[in-house]
DNA sequence: GCTTGACCTGGAGTTACTCCAGGTGCGATC
DNA sequence: GATCGCACCTGGAGTAACTCCAGGTCAAGC
């Protein structure tokens, strides 16, 4: 069973240091081993777990819904229908932020063709 | 030559009176023109530069690099090419901001097929 | 035996808003 | 002509999601 430092976590999952201590502290991550030192060792499965979290907050996904995933993840299985349909909403939104980007990408070339043009 | 009330900015824009308030305080938005009863009647070329805003808004810049656009925008035409390589390097940061959402959109599609295949 | 480096904690600071309390001016209503 | 509602005003406090910092621990290398 191999477990990961801080450090490697920061590596892995492209969370700074302080954000994994946040993430810990408001509950998206439960209770993370120490050592003898009281340093942090995270588990296969916090890396995992960073992975869908690293995600969601990508995607713009409010931390007070990411809670919400991580309690139904953690009640069991029996809660997958309500995942499923969390991420459905979710996925959808993030449909109309790709679609938003887009028409914003073409209203900012548009603006530099006008530029290129009165130069 | 037409003027706007708060509340037709705001339908206009999209962006609240708070925040309209706001980016005249913080010099986004300059000396917004007042009525004798002191409320705020927005021009023509408010409402297009707000267009702007929420453009760069919309697609992640910082406040402050909003500001520097702002700055040379106001400074006068020989500041163009350097707007220019503002939106050009802009644009590229859009770009790859289009990219990881499709690749994180990937991702919650699969974890969902997951999710039906073991209901 | 001392320093260096990775880590710890609690708490203050930052960004970009957002909300609120208390107040003004104006057109419509009683 | 007093009053009501409404759109607006200001200054300041509150929020989300980090981010930074001061001061401290502990094992490892010189």
């Amino acid at each position: 069973m191999t477990v990961y430092t801080p450090a490697e976590v920061v590596e892995e999952t492209g969370f700074t240091l302080d954000t994994l201590r946040y993430y810990e502290k408001i509950g998206l991550l439960e209770r993370v081993e120490r050592n003898a030192a009281g340093q942090r060792r995270f588990t296969e499965q916090d890396v995992g777990w960073l992975g869908m979290l690293r995600c969601l907050r990508d995607t713009g996904m409010p931390i007070a819904q990411m809670l919400r995933f991580a309690e139904l993840t953690r009640a069991g299985d029996h809660t997958i229908p309500d995942r499923i349909k969390l991420l459905e909403d979710h996925d959808r939104r993030v449909e109309s932020q790709i679609d938003n980007l887009l028409e914003r990408k073409r209203y900012i070339r548009n603006k530099i063709s006008y530029y290129r043009s009165v130069l």
